[in-house]
DNA sequence: AATAATACATAAGAAAATAATGTATATTTG
DNA sequence: CAAATATACATTATTTTCTTATGTATTATT
């Protein structure tokens, strides 16, 4: 079972933030393979999501970028800022309360059926 | 505090489920004014984002409407199909599903750090 | 040698919400 | 009792964000 795409919408940029904060440093398909792997197959970032959003990241300065070559193949590691950091903490802090919001309303009915 | 935005993208056609699931029948105002209340404000559904969604559900057969007028003011109520009820199940455990897969992602650095 | 995996990236199009606007009735408040 | 607020529907232009498709290139596997 892989999740309707729309549920992920709107956590992508947090999931990132969080890996980033986890990993120290990770690059663009280190992070498809991390995400696969740590939610068994459930979710997969698309490159055409990703990369967009690595690139916004950057853009607005959470995050800063580091060639590495592979023989000539280039990597770029992506490591959050001090401002990437305090960012990720807010976002996480955020995704958290608004699951438990969520599981409020998905339980709602305990109290009133 | 209000939730940002993205958040609510994806989780809100099953929000809307699930309170019909547990009401019987709402109508769209009511819908917003609900949601306020048990989020207590953090999660306020706009009329530009519930009615087209109200509107989508009725033309996929999820839910029918029924119109009350109270004096000249007209009332729309929206009621689960039998589709629609499955239909709800399958979305609240779907995203029950996501947001302990989420929870895996935020609480990874447990494992790793 | 061919295929699959690794690794970056962009671009056209689709989907879904936001913000703004519109109409109208009913209720509350100064 | 007039004005403001709340109730109640709806649409539309714009923005945001993802999907799907495409592109290039290297490296590893079969």
């Amino acid at each position: 079972m892989i999740f309707s795409s729309e549920l992920i919408k709107g956590t992508l940029k947090t999931i990132v933030l969080k890996l980033l904060a986890d990993n120290k440093k990770m690059y663009g398909y280190e992070i498809t393979q991390k995400v696969k792997e740590i939610t068994g197959d459930k979710i997969q970032i698309t490159e055409g999501a990703l990369y967009p959003t690595l690139h916004a990241l950057e853009a607005d300065g959470l995050v800063i970028t580091e060639l590495e070559y592979i023989g000539k193949r280039v990597r770029k590691h992506y490591k959050l800022t001090p401002t990437g950091k305090s960012k990720t903490k807010e976002k996480v802090s955020e995704l958290v309360e608004f699951m438990n919001t969520m599981k409020v309303i998905l339980d709602i009915n305990l109290q009133t059926a």
